[in-house]
DNA sequence: TAATATTTTTAGATTTGTCTAAATTTTATT
DNA sequence: AATAAAATTTAGACAAATCTAAAAATATTA
């Protein structure tokens, strides 16, 4: 079955709320898409009568399973967009989401086959989000601690916990950012500080206390 | 200004049938978008408000220089996407046309800048099209024949004038099509013949018949 | 040139997705 | 439990893009 623009956004951002509360409701749907209740529930009855919605009037609704199936496509092609806006065309991470929002409405599903693959089948995006596969399975998020990396093993960073200016700024010192690419060299016993390489940088040392809060993942083919 | 998807496919049509009659009429427009009559003169009143097109009702319309550039915009994202989904895709060149009459309406500068970039600033699409450049330029097409094309040039198949199934039987054979490069090794005196060099086939010989048909072109740049 | 045919436009309807304002249902509060 | 507040739905309207059928303008031809 074919999907409007609108209809996929609807459905994506569905899928989104539900994966932290289960139901949603008209109104925060609503919030999410900029939009009014009113043109919310047009939506979910038209969504509803093709078998998008488990949908109860005022009682809230989620996606059935041929829901899921659809947002999770509109979810990879989303997700490899932005994959490859930053590391073929070179744009800020954080530039590129506008852009993939109109890109994973393209509908060609060999167009998305192929792009995985020029892409090297990658398994998260440049923030750090899993890319479904064409079959909607996520790659699960193994996400540790830069402190118990294993030595050599090449990871991303995928989250910092302290998000203070005075963090930043020394994350900032180092190169680190979210999605960079991250190898612990050496652990050393005396202070537990790690020797690191961060992309192209020089080799470098952080203290253990930079790396208790940087947490990391890499990709588990 | 922006313009609906509806709009710029109106533009890009009108675009490409001026470019043969200079003046439009509404029917052949209609024919070109698969599409009634009617429809064509509500969107040209449109498009005539935002001075999009010189339209004098009942005699016929053509786009104004705003409207050549608005259509030239679409026409570059167009074979910029074509020659993306190709070179970098691997899909065969005739196959594309669809995709990226989607592809076209994606509305970011930004996106198609660093595409073009990206891509190597082809001037040619797979078809063998011209690329506009940001400033809506059209690369001349430097069409020659094989038979005088200056030896180890190389050059890109644009036309075949004999397209009969034999000549497309030998061409098959020989793995020219439009698109291919083609390079000219040597040139034989004695009956006109030139051993040539298809992209990654061995060299092989072709008699000066079938080179006296097949153009070429290549990117003066 | 008058009649006929073709092309183009208009008038009015339809679909999709949106909106406002009012009505209804559910939830919260006294 | 009655009432007030909040959430949701309905009713009706609107803009964009399309359509059919009919009217108007232009072109063709006998």
């Amino acid at each position: 079955m074919n999907f409007s623009v609108s209809e996929e956004n609807y459905i994506k951002s569905i899928y989104h709320l539900q994966q932290e509360t289960g139901l949603v409701n008209t109104n925060s749907l609503a919030a999410e898409m900029q939009t009014k209740a009113a043109s919310v529930t047009d939506m979910l009855k038209k969504l509803s009568t093709k078998k998008i919605l488990q949908y109860e009037k005022y009682k809230g609704f989620k996606l059935t399973e041929n829901g899921k199936r659809v947002a999770l496509s509109v979810v990879r092609k989303h997700r490899l967009w932005e994959y490859f806006l930053v590391e073929k065309l070179g744009f800020e991470w954080d530039k590129v989401h506008e852009i993939a929002e109109e890109l994973e409405h393209i509908s060609s599903n060999e167009l998305i086959e192929r792009l995985q693959e020029f892409l090297g089948s990658p398994l998260f995006d440049p923030h750090g989000d899993p890319i479904p596969d064409s079959n909607g399975k996520i790659p699960k998020l193994i996400q540790l601690n830069l402190t118990v990396l294993p030595v050599n093993k090449t990871a991303v960073v995928s989250s910092v916990t302290n998000q203070s200016p005075q963090m930043l700024e020394m994350l900032k010192h180092y190169f680190i950012s979210i999605g960079t690419p991250v190898k612990v060299l050496k652990r050393f016993e005396f202070d537990g500080s790690l020797e690191i390489k961060i992309s192209k940088q020089p080799a470098c040392i952080i203290s253990e206390l930079i790396a208790k809060n940087i947490f990391v993942r890499y990709d588990d083919k």
